[in-house]
DNA sequence: TTGTAGGCGTTATCAA
DNA sequence: TTGATAACGCCTACAA
């Protein structure tokens, strides 16, 4: 394997100097038509690109953007395997860094100490946070000044840092209120932990939809896992316990682990209980029953994210942004019926 | 924001020369074990890391491994968004490489003559390919010969690159017996393009299947997009514009995708039609009907990947490796009745 | 065993 | 407008 040209083949054999290589390169500074047009040729003939690496090492950026998923169990694995709510959002984010000539780089860190180093060590030059973590590391990361985008974070963070959200209250008040229209006056919360912010939100878009339709807000459940098939299924313990004829779940993942255990126990959603998602992942409309959901433009969102990524590491300081969601009907919901359980 | 330490920090710092530190570092040569001693200490005092990218330039590799993913209309999206093959074995990747000290790097990239600069660029260590690429991708990889292994790929690169595969043949085959034991003698296979050899072997494991159980084997539906839900849900037309009473899917994705359809058109499964998949993604437990399906263990899959990527960058040669499948009976198959379309 | 110095490929400073 | 040259942070002969 030859050797690929360095920036110093190039100015040998446009007969200039490094500098001026640079020069066009960067097209900084003022380069002289006839030498940038010889300069230009010679990358051209020498297939010449700049290496990353060196231009990470003096211009201390490395054109990388970190992606920081939450870790369960040392492993990024349980956030990425069932539910594509994640997956949808890394692509679209994936396109966006391509096309400005960033590369993503993926990781789950261990531990919050290490996020520091890492950061430094790889000098990234952006990170994108999809979900909340521990305040901690927030601390660290400003202490290093690096450009961040949070996604799906409320709190204080918020005002120091741009983030992408969506209007989860409303998204939870829209589909509560969607199953009181249909007559429903048992109606549960099943999220995996209200001390998170953002399904604290939604429950307060539950008990609001409630208070406006004269019905009373149940005792929620929470399952304590993250948004997985298994954190649904096991909540159905806890569901079919209520009098309930009608749930809400903060996620589609689990309504639809909810719904496969509901399934095996003879129960039908959505004859015997009315069953709403929020998230309107992809198989959401494939499944059987499709699922009754709160859309997020998934995709829309980690474009936005990228894009104020992008924008804040170019020196901006973008707004934060709250991203608007709609009701989807489908089949997992119905009027109730009198035989309802 | 404080600078980080450098090595020259350190060396001040223990009272050494930088290179003494070095030595310690990559523990090369031999140091007293004084001087050793104090080094460390430093490194431990000034909470020193060295930097990725000055190491990077110096010793031509970068500690990033770079995970190749099949673009569909210019995106990663489809790949990720629907099916969660690819994120399981992503998160096993992840997990395998963290604890060796690698990073992922997470591209599709759009032209296949940008993969040698790219990989140049960023002085990559290894490559994943995850499926069958256009072929010249291959060759200016070996070009530049970086380690590379390959998942889910046959043909004569297999012998250049180490491999890591399941026993596909094998798992058609198996389908589609229990399909034949089930009492069903049109039995239809369903996969994306034979041109594909995974797909094809499947498709010769099917062909076994059927002589072995002296039916005739079917003419095979192709459905020429990805795996995706959509593709099953559009070739419902042509499955049942036959008279098959079975279907054997190449993957889980399509097999739901199918099921759904045929669920709106009123037609049950496995009532009307017992429907196999291939991969048992994590969805397919909870699906409504479960899927009967073959067992690939992806996140194996993956770990094998990553660690014969491992070893090879470290200068072995791996052995390709062929993963063992099995049967999973679930719902979504059921022996012919009487009714059956 | 330890230190000096050159090099990795770029960018950036400062003269010229 | 251009060109030396010194960083950037580390590794590694080669000397001492």
């Amino acid at each position: 394997m030859k050797k690929r040209p360095t920036i110093t083949d190039v100015a040998k054999h446009a007969g200039v100097s490094k500098a001026s290589v640079s020069y066009v390169l960067n097209n900084v500074k003022k380069v002289s038509q006839s030498t940038k047009e010889r300069v230009l040729l010679s990358i051209e003939e020498l297939g010449y690109e700049p290496d990353f690496t060196a231009v990470s090492l003096t211009r201390q950026r490395s054109q990388l953007i970190g992606i920081i998923l939450p870790l369960v169990n040392q492993s990024i694995a349980s956030v990425m395997r069932e539910n594509t709510y994640y997956n949808e959002m890394i692509s679209a984010v994936e396109q966006r860094a391509r096309e400005s000539g960033f590369d993503l780089l993926l990781t789950g860190l261990s531990r919050p100490e290490h996020y520091r180093t890492w950061v430094q060590k790889r000098k990234l030059d952006g990170l994108l946070f999809f979900g909340l973590f521990p305040k901690e590391i927030y601390d660290e990361m400003r202490s290093i000044d690096v450009p961040a985008v949070l996604i799906d974070t409320y709190e204080e963070h918020t005002d120091r840092y741009p983030s992408v959200n969506i209007e989860d209250e409303k998204g939870a008040y829209l589909a509560t209120r969607h199953l009181a229209e249909l007559g429903h006056t048992r109606i549960l919360f099943t999220g995996t932990n209200l001390k998170n912010p953002v399904e604290n939100y939604r429950f307060q878009g539950y008990q609001r939809a409630c208070r406006e339709s004269g019905i009373a807000s149940m005792h929620p459940v929470e399952t304590f896992h993250y948004h997985g098939f298994k954190s649904g299924y096991e909540a159905a313990e806890k569901v079919t316990a209520t009098d309930a004829t009608a749930v809400f779940c903060t996620s589609d993942i689990i309504a639809q682990g909810l719904i496969r255990a509901l399934f095996e126990q003879g129960i039908r959603v959505p004859e015997d209980l009315s069953v709403a998602g929020f998230d309107d992942i992809h198989s959401s409309r494939y499944s059987i029953p499709s699922l009754t959901t709160i859309r997020q433009q998934i995709q829309l969102k980690g474009d936005a994210a990228a894009g104020k990524l992008l924008e804040a590491m170019k020196g901006g300081s973008p707004e934060p942004e709250v991203l608007d969601v709609s009701l989807i009907v489908r089949e997992s919901t119905a009027p109730l019926s009198k035989g309802s359980a």
